[in-house]
DNA sequence: CCAGACGTTGTT
DNA sequence: GTCTGG
DNA sequence: CCAGACGTTGTT
DNA sequence: GTCTGG
């Protein structure tokens, strides 16, 4: 999404970040950053599809692929126990989507932190191996509860995790205990919702889907 | 022991 | 791979 | 999540 | 209605 590189700055900390062709839409089955813990400790950025595929299925097949996670429970699931003890990450993100319900048809809305300003959504991530000997890494976003801003959009939202919170994310398993620090949604203050055109509707704007693809006046407008 | 699950979102 | 249910 | 497909024969 | 693809 807008200014990626402001994004990686801010959740690579001092690190170097390579000028990939990275791309910064994330959008479900198609590639996109993330920031990992690499071998050496220190943080890098990877190429990884968005949807969980868990080392120990059989084929990694579209259906299986897991999206979300809820982070009040995710230290129990088998399927993702070893991604959040040994491999968390963070989603560069600018903001996101969610439709409102609604008789007259769904209301869209970008959700982002006041201004717009980078944010880093929880993630896991896994390794799959296929048999050719071929490696697919793929990963998925926590969700939690919705705070009071989203909650009337939209029941569950993405975990966002601030500065504090993101080193945190990235240290070393903790135990069970050590999730429910990130299970509150972040502050309703610290985010604005705008709703935005049915333009996000269709799955082929996914590639356009960014803030300035977007009509911001608050009003419903077709393109 | 073996077989089968292992996940989330939304339900105009 | 690892856990649960039968 | 939403949009769009949803099928078979036979294969220069 | 239900599944797949984005």
């Amino acid at each position: 999404m807008s200014n990626p590189k402001t994004i990686l700055h801010e959740l690579l900390g001092e690190h170097q970040y390579p000028e990939s062709e990275a791309r910064y839409n994330v959008t479900p089955g198609q590639t996109s950053a993330v920031v990992i813990v690499g071998e050496d400790d220190s943080r890098c950025l990877t190429n990884m599809q968005w949807g969980l595929v868990p080392s120990w299925l059989k084929k990694p097949t579209t259906d299986h692929r897991m999206i979300n996670a809820r982070v009040e429970t995710v230290g129990e699931k088998p399927a993702f126990r070893e991604s959040v003890a040994h491999r968390r990450c963070l989603v560069p993100a600018d903001g996101f989507y969610e439709w409102r319900k609604s008789a007259g048809g769904n209301q869209p809305y970008l959700i982002r932190l006041n201004k717009g300003a980078p944010f880093g959504f929880a993630g896991l991530w896994d390794r799959w191996r296929g048999s050719d000997g071929h490696v697919l890494k793929t990963f998925t976003i926590l969700t939690t509860v919705a705070n009071a801003l989203v909650e009337p959009i939209h029941k569950r939202m993405p975990v966002i995790l601030d500065r504090q919170q993101r080193d945190a994310w990235l240290l070393p398993w903790a135990g069970p205990e050590g999730i429910r620090q990130f299970c509150d949604p972040f502050p309703a203050l610290a985010m604005e919702t705008i709703p935005v055109s049915t333009y996000v509707n269709n799955p082929a704007h996914d590639s356009v889907k960014c803030v300035e693809a977007v009509p911001l006046s608050g009003r419903q407008t077709l393109f």
